[in-house]
DNA sequence: CTTGACCTTCCAGTCACTGGAACCCTTATC
DNA sequence: GATAAGGGTTCCAGTGACTGGAAGGTCAAG
């Protein structure tokens, strides 16, 4: 297979196929005229790529997670502590973005968003935090 | 002051102060041996974006708000339209984030975690989307 | 005079791509 | 055989918002 086709058939646009060859985390052959043939386990490792980096998992997760996939004698319990990992940094996540919201929101609610120049969020934000 | 000082005051790391003004969120004066002088209005500026930073602005979001903030014949509309686009843009970030946790905990559940091979983390993130 | 805590600039690296330039290969059509 | 379209290739630079580090100047205290 080509690029274009493994592109299409994993959900990876071509560019970050060629990234990901460059730092090692796939490596097709080559056909005679330069071009990269791809294999079936070449396809299938990038699905399995394009569907971790989806749930937010760093490239050097996705490099542990193929490691991990790839062996065979792995322990599961290795790759749960990976997941919890990062389970937790995107709770982490989601509560600092929810205060974000939060107090934006309020601000954007509390503001007449109408021609006059008194607004609560640039006062909120020019607040002095303390004395 | 010194950059130290209003580091202290601002919360903003010097280093990042000195980038700020190197993108030019802040033009402080320089004594004659080369020091930033930061005025009070400086170090009010300062943490003005610290502040915006912290919920989540883009710099250029920033900039934007930092010149609204010091004209005087601003609309609030204007300030009111810039913070609703950014809400938007948290909220559909939380949700995107709020999915990948929903599927990762759910993964996790399903996972024995204990030294036996059989994952279904790995499972999922190898399964085929389609044929 | 030296020590240590400041301050300065400049350069490189982060993360995971993405865009673009310049060029080569293949296939089809005229 | 020329040409054009639509692949493919490499390499370089840029993104956002810093952050780390090196190499060196300045200042106050002892």
């Amino acid at each position: 297979m080509n690029i274009g086709e493994v592109a299409k058939r994993s959900g990876l646009p071509s560019k970050t196929i060629r990234y990901y060859e460059e730092i090692g985390l796939v490596k097709p052959l080559r056909d005679v005229n330069g071009y990269r043939a791809f294999r079936d386990s070449d396809l299938h490792k990038l699905a399995f790529l394009n569907r971790a980096r989806t749930l937010g998992f760093t490239i050097e997760d996705c490099r542990t997670l193929l490691t991990l996939y790839e062996d065979k004698s792995r322990a599961s319990a290795d790759v749960k502590e990976l997941a919890e990992a990062h389970l937790h940094k995107i709770e982490d996540k989601i509560a600092q973005l929810q205060s974000m919201r939060d107090t934006l929101s309020e601000l954007v609610h509390s503001c007449a968003g109408d021609n006059r120049p008194d607004c609560p969020i640039l006062k909120d934000l020019a607040a002095e935090t303390a004395t």
